[in-house]
Order: structure tokens, then sequence, then C-alpha cells
DNA sequence: GATGAATGAGTGTTCATTCAT
DNA sequence: CATGAATGAACACTCATTCAT
């Protein structure tokens, strides 16, 4: 008799299992074998609710991003429509929650990144990420330093960001989340500084 | 005789052929056979010169370390030892030179720097490029910030260099040097206006 | 579910492959694919019961050492406790029995005893076999020849019974079981007429 | 400037050093190049004096035979034509001479027996040696057991000799010399007081 | 729905042989 | 004479996938 609702269980614990091994492990040594083992279930399943090892990987990379875009969600609407700069701040400190900042979310990211690089159907999910930060934080930013310097401050912000995560990536200490939120919002506070009123936002 | 001294040249062509392999088809589909067939010769040689495929990878990112570190002590000993600000500018170049933000040599820090983060040999080389560039960094800025700040901007720009780093070898359009130096020569700016004079470099 | 027990069969399976590989084309010309080929299966199917080649030759080598242990256990229980000559007769004959003259056991005997002498994990196995002989004998012969003689005649009775094994297999016409258990059973004899009523057993 | 008179140096240096590396890391273990490095020339050298590492194998179990088929002559020589007794002893005393109960010797014979099953040049020196030892035997005992006997009586000293080289040959102490001369003199005088005057020698 | 037995292509590595020097 | 660079076939082993149960 066959278990009715399986698959979105069975789906989200195979992601789970993905993003432990390639913790665990790394992503060249992420088997399916070593996921199977991690999910506690057979190498067969993988096939059976993906069709393939691949079909995993960039299911559990839209996993993420879909996680970080619910969670900018949230951060963003906690605020009212015109509070550009504590949006901007919640922006930033999504960047470094708890959630994205753990080994495993940093390790697993890294890895889709270089992944993608040689993968379409990954790499087209790497820019919808990678456009989304720079979007988020040009829209507020127009408020703050005006239409014609958004777009620079954004692009420098979001490097920021991400080389920050990188460094604490790769780091033995991790990402220092509260230094990294600190140097942001330092920068933003110094583009505030320096652009404000140069224009309007339109 | 058999042809002498192909040692060096030997190693030269297979540490650039994997180079290419990686930039073309990426670190996990980079085999023995990829990196013999770029460098045009059988796969048995790599473990000839080598030892083993671990080896090479060892090497060629050992090369690529030390390039980067021949540049910047280059651009460095082009400015007398008190021209502070003018070295860091040249630091910051450094980074975005031809060289560095060719496709090839940024998706094969990108590899690398993944890769070793579940690879101890890799791992070791890792920690002394990346606090090199934090150390020459820290030890310029001190002139300028002073000794209390100098450490948390070395942090910064490094961050905001690898950043604008990583974002231009994941986008389509590569690693912009002018739009990159530029950000980073700004955000140095803001950094010796707010904390100049602040205390002395000792 | 897929067919349950293989396990069992299988490893059967490929220890007899293993034997007949080494009969037909020698230890160092066998491989996991003159193996398989033999057992009818995949390649791949060693490393999936046993974890590699190796293994495969201990296991082959331990199911052998079983063999003629229980043999031997068999030879021995079919005669009263204290029929001494009987028992030294047919521990005699196990070693030339028809399981253990035929070429294939000849063979794979004579390669593992050479592998053995550089491969530690078989010369473990090699020595259990060597002493067991010399021990079967000894005590058997206690009550023929006297305590004193007893291991002296066991070395002898055992070099003899190797030798003829060994001059067999090597031999075009194979091992002569007949003859080589009447040049046995005539050495005993005159142990015995030489050393009776020497000392008592004990 | 060719140096004349080096193929036998290198020949001798060669199969030197085939012997060396079989007994240091086996038969299976033993290739060109670790031949060559015990012989302090380079791997190239074997095709040019033998045409291939199987023709080096095959001089060296021929230097052997050689070796051993001359320690026989000399030894036989020492007694007189008539001294029937004196030459078996000799003949025991030489298959357990310092020369051949080395471990270098032992490990190397065995490696030949084993793999001349499977390879015919190697099978032909080996029957040439085995039926040697038997018809020297042979010869002798004629005089002190009798025509009629003396094929089996061979036969069982000949067994003997190889079991106690075989048994010594695998265990850690080593062939003991002394005990396995003495085990087969005594087999030999109870041949000779069994048989002695049965027929005569012709 | 789920298993795990089985496959076979692909990997890194070893190694006897060849050959230009 | 002698070298050692270079080859490429053969090897043990890994692993994504398939499939009978």
């Amino acid at each position: 008799m066959p278990k009715l609702g399986m698959e979105p269980i069975r789906r989200r614990q195979l992601i789970d299992a993905t993003m432990k091994s390639i913790d665990e492990v790394g992503f060249s040594k992420t088997t399916v074998n070593s996921i199977s083992r991690h999910a506690g279930v057979s190498p067969g399943i993988i096939a059976h609710y993906f069709g393939g090892k691949g079909a995993l990987l960039q299911a559990t990379m839209l996993h993420m991003l879909n996680s970080i875009k619910h969670e900018f969600q949230v951060a963003i609407d906690a605020f009212p429509e015109k509070s550009h700069y504590d949006r901007l701040i919640a922006i930033i400190k999504v960047n470094f929650s708890a959630h994205q900042i753990s080994p495993i979310a940093a390790k697993t990211w890294l890895a889709f990144w270089t992944h993608a690089l040689h993968e379409e159907s990954l790499l087209r999910l790497q820019k919808i990420s990678e456009s989304r930060l720079i979007s988020n934080l040009t829209y507020e930013l127009r408020f703050l330093v005006g239409l014609r310097k958004a777009r620079t401050c954004a692009k420098a912000l979001a490097a920021l960001i991400d080389g920050l995560w990188l460094r604490g990536a790769l780091s033995a200490k991790g990402i220092q989340a509260e230094e990294s939120i600190h140097l942001c919002t330092t920068l933003l506070s110094w583009m505030i500084e320096e652009y404000k009123g140069n224009d309007h936002p339109n």
C-alpha cells in the first residue's frame, strides 16, 4: 500500500541531505551514496524523486535561493514602505543572519557558485540571486543617495557584503556577523553622507 | 642522451594546461586526460613530473599565489617607501590587473577556494594568500588612518576587493577593472577622510 | 524489493572464479576483469562485495584454509580417539585427497604461498595453516614414537608431504596421490619401527 | 667512445639486481624500474641488453640453475667415483648450502616456480632443474639400495629436500640447514638399511 | 513507494617499452 | 654505450544510473 503525500517529505529530506553532504565532504566528493546515506534512504530513491543527481543539485540550489528570497521579503516587510534606511539595514542583516552564515550554507553557496560557472542550469539560478540583491539595494538607496548614484552604491554595498561573506566562509573562524554588519553600515552611512541631496529619487 | 632540462618546461606546460582545463570545463570535470590533452602530452606524464593529479593541482595553486605575490612586490616597489597612498592604490590595481581578472584566472581562483574548504593541502596555501592582502593593506593604512583603525579598514577594503572580484567572476561581463578600482579608491578616500589624524601609526 | 540474500551466493561465486582465474592465467595475470569474467558478472561487483581485489584474494585464501581444516576434522573424527596410526594415515590422505591435489587447488596454494612472503595479511593466514599440519601430526605421533621424537618426526613427515605436493604441482603429470601416500606411509612406518618404545607420550 | 666488454658486466649486474628486487618487494612488484634502481642504471638499459623484462627474468632463472648445477658438480667431484654414500651426502648438503638457503635465493626460487606454471619459457628451465636432482640421486642410490628401488628412494629424498626447503622458505626463522641435513641423512640411512642387498645396481 | 543488486563507463595511476639524444 | 623523457595500454577502483522485486 503506497504511502500518500511522501513526495514533498522525501524531496525536502534529500535536499537537506545534499547540503549536509556538501558541508561534510565537499561538492566534488558528494555522491548519490553520500546523499542517500545522510537521508537514511536508498540511493535509488534519488532517481525516483528527482530523475538524477543533477536535478537534485539544481533543486537544492533553488531551495536555498527561495529561502533567502523569503527571508528578504520578511525583513523588508517588517518596516513601513518609506523607512528606506531601516530596510537597507534589514537587507544587510539578512545576508549575515544565522541561517545564511552557517558553515553548511556558506560551503554550499560557494560550491554552487563555482559549479554554476560551467553548468547552464545553475548559472540561470545564480544570476537571479545575484541581481536581486542589487535591485533591492538600488531601490532603497535611490531615496538616500539619489537616482544617479544609487546603482553604483548598490554595487559597492553588494560587493562588500559578498566579500565579507566569502572571506568569512574561507576562514577558520567562520563569518563574523556583527563585525560584518558594522562594516556594511559604516559604508552605507558614508555613502549617504557623501551623496545625500544630490538629486531626487526618480 | 635524452633531451635534458625538460622538467621546468613540462611543469610549466602542465600548470598552464591545468588552468586552461579548469577554465574550459570546470574543476570537477578537469581530469588528467583533459589536462594532458590541453598540454598536448600523454596522461602518464603528469605522474612522471608531479607524482599525481593532486600534486599538480597544488603546484598550480602555488604558481598562481607566487604570480600574484610577485605582482604585489613589483607594484609596491615602484613607489618610495613613504608613498603610502600610492602604494595602496597600487595594491588595489594589482588585484584588478589584466593578469588577475582574466576569466581563466578568475575561474581557477574560485575553483581552488571552493576546493580548499575540504582539502588540507590547498587550505594552507589559501590562508597564506588570504592574510597577505590584509597585512599589506594594514601596513600602509597605519600611516593614513592610524594604528587603531588600520586593521578594520584593511578588512573592509580586502572584502570589497574580493567581493567585486567574486561578482565579476560570476557575471557574464567579467570583472570590470576600471569601475572596481574606482569603487575601491572611493572607499579608501572616505576612510582616510574619516580617520586621518586619529592617532599615530605606531 | 531487490533480490535478497545474494551476498553469500555472490561471495562464493567470486571466490570460485578467483581460483579458476589463478589456475588458468596465473596469479600475476589475475585481474578484477579476469575474475569477473569467470564469474559472469561485472567487475564492479567485486568492490561491492569485498571492497577491493586484495580483500577478495584474502577471502579466497581463507576459504581454502577453512576447506582443508574441515577435511582434516572429518578425517580424524572418523576414527576412535586412540587409533593414532589410523588417524595419521587419514591426515596424510587428506593432503592428497582429490580436492587438494586438483591442479586448480595446487596452483592457487602455490600462488598464495609465494605472494604471502611479501603480503602481511596473507602471511598470517599462511602461518596458521603451516603450524596446523605440524601440530596435528605431532599429537598423534607422541603415542607411536614417544614425546621426545614426535616433533622431529612430524617435521619430517610434513616436509615430505609438502615436497611431494610441490613437485607434483610443478610436474606435468600432476600430483600422484597413490604414490605420494605410499611414500609417506613408508616413512611413517620406519619412524615407528625406529623409535617405538623410546618413551611414553607424556 | 664505447667501453668494450661491458656486456657480461651489465648482464650480471642486472641479474643480481633482479634477485635483490624479488627478495625485497616480491615478484609481482618487481618492475623494470625497481630492477634498474637496484642496479644503479637507467631502465632503458634492460631493453638494450636483454630485449625486455621477460628475457631478463628468464636469464635470471637460468643463472640460478647454472649456479646450483656448478655447485653440484664441485660437490660430487670432491669424492672418488665410487664413494656413493659420500656423494649423496654431498648432494644433500649442496641443497642446504649457504648460497641456496639465503632468503634471497629462497624467495626467488619460489617466485620462479610459481611463475613457471604459466610461462612456457620458465617451465622448460624448471623441468631441467627438477629432473637433475632426481637423476643425480638415482644414479648414486643404485649402488646402495639397488636398481629397482633407486628411483622411488630418489623421489622421496628429493621431495623431503624440497619440502624442508619450502617450509623453511616460508617460515620466519628461515631454512634450518643443519636440522634439514640431519633429517635427510636419517631418511637416507633408513632406506639403505631397508633395501641394501636387494639387487645389484645394473 | 522503496529497495539495493548490478552495471559499465570513466577515473587516477602504474609500468614495459620506445626512442631521440 | 647509456640515458631518461615520453608513451599508451592495462589496472583497480568509483559512481550515477537502471531495474527486478
